[in-house]
DNA sequence: GTGGGGTACTAAAACGCTATAGAAGAGGTA
DNA sequence: TACCTCTTCTATAGCGTTTTAGTACCCCAC
């Protein structure tokens, strides 16, 4: 069963050494391109392929790379973002024949622990780091680690390790000068936890360009990304005397719950409240109506990620900040002129 | 940054020879107690940790089971149920100290070169098969290589390969005869591609159990899956004479696309029509109204999906086929009498 | 006090590959 | 002929672990 021809058969065969057959196969110097074809010939009637622990053992790379969602089982549900970034990932990696890791945990703590123990076993190369937090410890601990990573969404400044990332700051500004223009002067936001960097930055925008426009200045409310309290923040804010008549979503499964919400409250769609969410998907376009959103290619932004993180592999020194396309706004049904 | 201590530097510190050492930490006979118990204490505080590659270049099993999902990469988004799937089976594998690899490939051809690729090249211990098809051309390829492998979905009869699945045309009855009981007479069906095994399955279910009720027999629209053909489906279904008072969807995405459509034309749901999704997930709760569906504990099914390969991976001869909970009806507001 | 049988350990090989030092031979130059 | 260089190849060590065969020692029985 287990009868995988190894360097040695090839050698055996074609009447060379071992260490011959790995130039010959590697593509380096040391053999005639006469034996190097015979080499490659047999390698390929043998059906040979490297085998990756050896490869590993000798120090070389494990071929993997690593991406860890933290996550509440519970609350699963906005990770088609992350089902696209993996797939840019493996397309572009899978080139380099290298592979992506991605792995599910409950916290940051578990998080970090994982890093841990790949560095320690050697089972990935590097790691991507997502959804940064302010003063985020992951950084930290995979520079103690010597584990190479990359940072997907922290912006420009040179950080301590290089990044991929996108100016979202500036895509909230173009939501707000949308509906500012659409005459909405009050716009409300239904955010994520805080603690993330993108959180904070887009709160930050939509409250500064609603003083721009002279709006009464936008307020953020805080959630967990689920469904339940997307929904209870939008009933909240619908039930105050002076509701919004705007508000943006941090992420299209609670512009979907929201919108639910304000159809079950008789609040017409988009006429008497615009919805827009900050994220593109599926869930976007099956909802009723379409939701108006910011979208973006996720499956090239896996791919530079991948690019980024291999650069980051060849040349741990590197700090590059990567700036990628800025989020287009896309109209659809769920924003109009209010009433 | 790469010291890290190996077997050799904990033989050195104790004073014995790697072989004792290795017993030690393998607790395996060999090593006095006094011995093992000093060898455990200077490995704990080295912060040794196993060299997976050395240990796979031994013979030793990779710690890495796969997962192959075979999608074009623009009808992502029915994913969600395989994210809960990793997350079951992660949780099982980490006991273990191994991982699951998920990867994204464009067809089954992809996957078969990619389960070609990982048993030459030793990078997985076993993998599932997911989205079964009639005569399905990726078990005889599994069995060839040698690859562990287990099915998820492939019912009863023992077959090639082990198996975890549930009875969906169980489960299918059961919606048909909640529907007959709501006094419903025309079901349809808006089906996956007629390739899958799970949905001949469930069109034959319909079918049958809508005979038994003596329903107008229950007709299955194919599709790809995707929320454009679902929508289409339901537009066609909805525009005949004698158009259908309650559709079945094979996964909530296009249940949510259907009702869309149905609110669209103006067909109120559930009063005009009843709508009711195959698979539950966030979504079908965050639609107006809320999806009357089949829900099951995916993160639980996922589990055991994992102990079934780590047992297929212990014992190769292994073809025991573990039946799972029957998903059950969750009656939520997308489904009433008929007019 | 010799042999038998256990226990506690060591030495060395093996896994498949890569890397490095060096050997053998060809060809050129002085 | 002696010396050098270049090309092409071989031999060998090494990566970190497990495993096998073997050794040293002790205890006990006869």
């Amino acid at each position: 069963m287990s009868n995988r021809p190894t360097i040695a058969d090839i050698a055996k065969r074609v009447g060379v050494s071992p260490g011959a057959v790995s130039f010959a196969l590697n593509g380096r110097p040391g053999v005639s391109e006469q034996t190097r074809a015979r080499i490659l010939e047999v390698a390929r009637d043998m059906n040979w392929r490297p085998h990756r622990a050896a490869r590993a053992l000798g120090g070389a790379q494990a071929g993997v790379v690593g991406l860890v969602l933290a996550r509440d089982p519970r609350t699963l549900g906005s990770e088609q973002f992350y089902t696209q970034i993996l797939y840019g990932m493996q397309d572009v990696l899978s080139a380099r024949s290298s592979a992506v890791q991605m792995q599910l945990v409950r916290d940051t703590a578990a998080e970090i622990d994982l890093y841990r123990l790949w560095a320690s076993e050697h089972r990935v190369d590097g790691v991507v780091l997502v959804d940064l937090q302010l003063d985020d410890p992951r950084i930290e601990v995979v520079r103690s680690l010597g584990l190479p990573a990359v940072t997907l969404g922290q912006p420009g400044e040179p950080g301590l390790l290089p990044s991929v990332w996108a100016d979202d700051a500036e895509a909230m500004t173009t939501i707000v000068d949308y509906l500012a223009a659409l005459d909405h002067r009050r716009i409300a936001h239904v955010a994520g936890p805080p603690i993330y960097q993108h959180v904070a930055r887009r709160a930050a925008a939509l409250h500064e360009q609603a003083l721009v426009r002279g709006l009464r200045a936008g307020e953020s409310v805080g959630t967990d990304f689920s469904d339940a309290q997307g929904a209870a923040a939008t009933r909240a804010l619908l039930s105050r005397a002076d509701r919004p008549t705007a508000i943006v979503y941090d992420s299209d499964l609670m512009a979907a719950a929201g919108l639910a919400v304000a159809l079950e409250m008789g609040i017409e769609v988009p006429r008497a409240l615009s919805v827009v969410s900050f994220d593109d998907s599926v869930l976007t376009r099956i909802v009723h109506p379409a939701l108006t959103c910011l979208s973006r290619d996720t499956y090239a932004l896996g791919a530079q990620v991948a690019s980024a993180l291999l650069q980051a592999i060849a040349d741990p020194s590197s700090r590059e900040a990567i700036q990628t396309e800025t989020p287009r706004l896309v109209v659809r049904g769920s924003t109009a002129r209010p009433l």
